[in-house]
DNA sequence: CTTGACCTTGACGCTGCGTCAGGGTCGTAG
DNA sequence: CTACGACCCTGACGCAGCGTCAAGGTCAAG
């Protein structure tokens, strides 16, 4: 006869383990002798071997239960799910695999590569750092609400970096954000430089964002974010209402 | 500014897993309003997107607290090292999924595949059932000791079943398990033959065994197991004792 | 004023055991 | 005979990462 101590050792498992396969009725509770402790014959080894390499397999100790008492076609269903349980967690794991080693570089924590890549562009381009954080931090809002169309308004940033006249206004509009206060008397200038832009493209650029629209409450957001971010915020907003735009994030005619 | 529920569905992430955030100190508690709701701003959704991107990478959150704060070159290594660890659980899966597919038949619960096919042959022969459980149970000791060794006991094995002789001495030996007395008078002619059988082989087979050895406790489970088995077992061990060989499982010449 | 949707803290539940704590028991060695 | 180390016993807490009540307070709309 074997102590529970033995019997693991057979097993393979942990006494600890045997003794949890007991509470959870996984394992009978054997005799015990005189002074108290568990008794085991070679039966239980085997029982117990069983109910290791199904949990080893990854079956939950409930169902593990289940199993030891199916029968052979309720046990081949039950198989089949619990393959079907593990092909899930490895595609799971593979996700995340390529999920992190999108992390390697700082930005892309949260961000598809194409919006890497628009940001490396900035930094290509000369842009400020904290102009860069500051789109980074927008865009993640953004690609965490609408996933799908990151690869559109990127592939639209993209090309606007392209054009001498949109980054030269960019460019301003940043040394603005970052270095004038409310009340600067350059904004209504920017303001006219930034209408005169908005309203070369707005129509076409409308159509496109249509398709995957931003919810109330995006827009929202990211307005918030403008306003937390820099004092030429709420002027910049009245100016371009004054010039018959409503809005910031999503502009709409007034 | 915003609730922890609008928060919370900006990030995509639950309430309560925001309060638990604050409470393992991943996310900053923010400001309470005048009657004591967290009020937001948009810079700790970005953060929380943040956490909630490494966290669904699998990363655990007590590391994702570090590598909020790490540098990139820290951050690369904690990178390295998660990734290892998800190949790490997928290559697991994979075992699991090799495992369970094994299971879709009874008896390769526990059993490797040669002794699937072992255990089939002899039911082919047509040994009686619960002699087929019997050695299933037998060689599910052995195999979770000597995992190693099992191709080479079951080459052996299945040898001796297409012996004719043998044959012959396991069919007579699995009848008087199962119905004679401990007492019986045929088993001392069964014995003889059995001796005959074992000295025939016997020269060949301890070095093949001696290679990967059962452990004494092993074979003394096995003789338990035996002995548990059949009231013939007790007598049988005698007898052989009688004609010069001790021991069970494991026989040597006394 | 009521309703329903939110917010608050606090506590327990889930898996599969690991790890004390605070005992008793066994086998062997001195 | 006693001491020692290696076992055994039960009971309880701890772990991750939240989900899910419970028992309230608050807010906006009708």
């Amino acid at each position: 006869m074997l102590t529970i101590g033995q019997l693991a050792s057979y097993a393979g498992v942990t006494v600890r383990a045997v003794r949890f396969y007991h509470q959870k009725g996984l394992l009978p509770e054997p005799e015990r002798d005189r002074s108290g402790y568990r008794r085991y014959d070679s039966a239980a080894v085997v029982e117990l071997i069983r109910i290791r390499t199904l949990a080893e397999a990854g079956v939950p100790l409930s169902r593990v239960r289940e199993l030891l008492a199916a029968d052979p076609d309720a046990f081949a269903a039950a198989v089949e799910q619990i393959d079907q349980r593990l092909q899930a967690e490895i595609r799971e794991r593979r996700r995340h695999r390529t999920r992190i080693a999108q992390l390697a570089a700082g930005d892309s924590l949260a961000l598809p590569p194409e919006a890497v890549a628009y940001l490396d562009r900035m930094r290509e381009l000369g842009f400020p750092e904290r102009m860069v954080d500051a789109e980074r931090d927008a865009w993640i809002l953004v690609a965490a609400q609408l996933p799908k169309s990151m690869p559109m308004y990127m592939a639209s940033k993209r090309g606007q970096l392209e054009d001498p006249t949109l980054l030269a206004l960019y460019r301003d509009i940043g040394t603005a954000v970052f270095e004038w206060d409310g009340d600067d008397p350059r904004l209504p200038a920017l303001a006219d430089r930034l209408v005169a832009s908005i309203e070369a493209v707005y129509d076409e650029e409308v159509d496109a964002y249509a398709a995957d629209p931003m919810s109330d409450e995006l827009v929202a957001l990211l307005d918030a974010t403008f306003l937390d971010a820099t004092p030429i915020a709420a002027r910049m907003i009245e100016l371009l209402q004054e010039r018959g735009w409503r809005g910031w994030t999503k502009l709409e005619r007034a």
